[in-house]
RNA sequence: AAAACAAGUCGUCUUAUCGCUGUGCCGCAGGGCAUAGAGGAAAGUCCGAGCAACACAGAGUACCAUACUUCCUAACGGGAAGGCAGGAAACUUACCUUUCUUGACAGCCAGUGCCACAGAAAAUUACCGCCCGCAAGGGUAAGGGUGAAAAAGUAGGGUAAGAGCCUACUCGAAACGCAGUCAUGCGUUUUUGGGGUAAACCUUAUGGGUUGAAAGACCAAAUAGGCUAUCGCACGUAGGGCUACUCGCCCGAUGAUAGCGGGUAGGUCGCAUGAGGGUUUGUGCGAACAAACUCCAAGAUAAAUGAUAAGAACGGGUUUUUUAGCAAUAAAAAACCCGUACAGAACUCGGCUUACAGACUUGUUUUUUUU
RNA sequence: GCGAAAGUAGCUCAGCUGGUAGAGCAUCACCUUGCCAAGGUGAGGGUCGCGAGUUCGAAUCUCGUCUUUCGCU
């Protein structure tokens, strides 16, 4: 249903915003710390997110860079989170270009499942997309 | 055919759209194209190695691990075969025997410790009892109840009463002979016969240096309070190192010169050709080994190998229809519903252990049917 | 990735050189009080995380397994 939505837009430098390449994940260890310590938070179930707003400095950037977290106190088991990592990447990848086409994204973002239990994809899209509107 | 047990093999597939990581090619570049991309346990981290750094004169003690025998292996606490002991089944009146299966299976005749309650007594024993004796005292361990366990068991002789005190058989120990590479088995002889517990301390034999890829090497940025080499000084002292300790050994305070360079954050290598896999043949009871041919098959770093949709396949259930049948039921078709496990590489191998929907193969046993 | 510790009553802990599983708080009943609290007396409550083994006998010893916690960078 979202390739539809992409094939109407007309901005070059967005055509191509489905990928989701290295550059736009939190890799960096130093703004993971600034992040934890610094960022604002914003929670609605089951996702809580940490962002960092824009520097002047790096504003050229489209999107922001995103890191996904599962903690292992509520999966044990590698399969259950490496899955439910894979779902939120997948959701966002899909979402981000709509999301970020008008507001200015920040520098950083964190996005954690708190949730106890897995949950289907569908009410993970809904939830996905309402807690990064909400995100000024 | 069904069930149980044991061993082994496999463990969903296809298409569409959008992605991720490695490699190759094209492009000045943004990027594009091609191609490859989780497991039998990748898991637990329980053993054994490779590899790396540090330490390396050596000896003893301590500590840790292992423990029937022979073999396999790079090595192992793994595996194979055999022995012994226990269990189950078949056969049998019963034993024997056969098959399957389990076993941390060295030593309590080296020493020390422990053995609740009950019981006279829990290890050089003595309450009641039995016997001798007037008594004092002595000799006994048949009988008694307890207990997980009571000083080899049964029968006979013997005696004051008794006792391996003696005899026969059985069990156990030692010596010798024979068979076997060995564990051990069989036979003979001997006088020998005083529980259990080493997953109690321990003894004996064998082995073990420590730390782990977050090891370690290099690159650029950055530069001391550290390190190295040479010379000097000097009491080889204070102190430090070599495994926890002892002996013993080694380094060794400060000055000068030269070189290297820590923390922090990042990149490259280590890092995917290896005790590798597959097939065939040969050797061996077997684990395994040898030869020939052939193949190259993930390499991430907050961590790729996916997400969504549709369909197929397989398995199970329900309903309906048809066929066979008196019936129970069986077979086929259609529709609907449910299920498709355990689980995700993190330096690499060899094992072990644990988890696992379901399907298949082989062997053994039992039951039923047919011949 | 590598390594270490713990698991016992509803909660916090003893017991761990093998021999009937205990304390405090909590719960319930009674006494005391006009009533409540405090206090006193008594009672109930345990698959000793789970599964095997050694032993006559295991919370304790050994092995496996599960869960929780902590350390190393």
């Amino acid at each position: 249903m979202f390739a539809l939505q992409f094939e109407k837009m007309e901005n070059p430098i967005l055509a191509h915003s489905q990928g989701f390449p290295k550059s736009e994940r939190l890799c960096s260890q130093k703004v993971i710390k600034e992040l934890f310590s610094k960022g604002s938070s914003l929670f609605v179930y089951p996702f809580k997110i940490l962002y960092l707003p824009a520097s002047t400095l790096s504003a050229s950037a489209v999107f922001p860079q995103v890191m996904f977290s599962v903690p292992k106190k509520n999966f044990k088991r590698a399969v259950d989170r490496n899955r439910i990592k894979r779902q939120c990447r997948e959701i966002y990848r899909l979402c981000k270009s709509h999301l970020f086409s008008e507001k200015k994204p920040p520098q950083a973002l964190a996005i954690i499942f708190v949730a106890q239990k897995q949950e289907t994809f569908e009410f993970l899209q809904k939830k996905m997309e309402k807690v990064l509107e909400q995100m000024p």
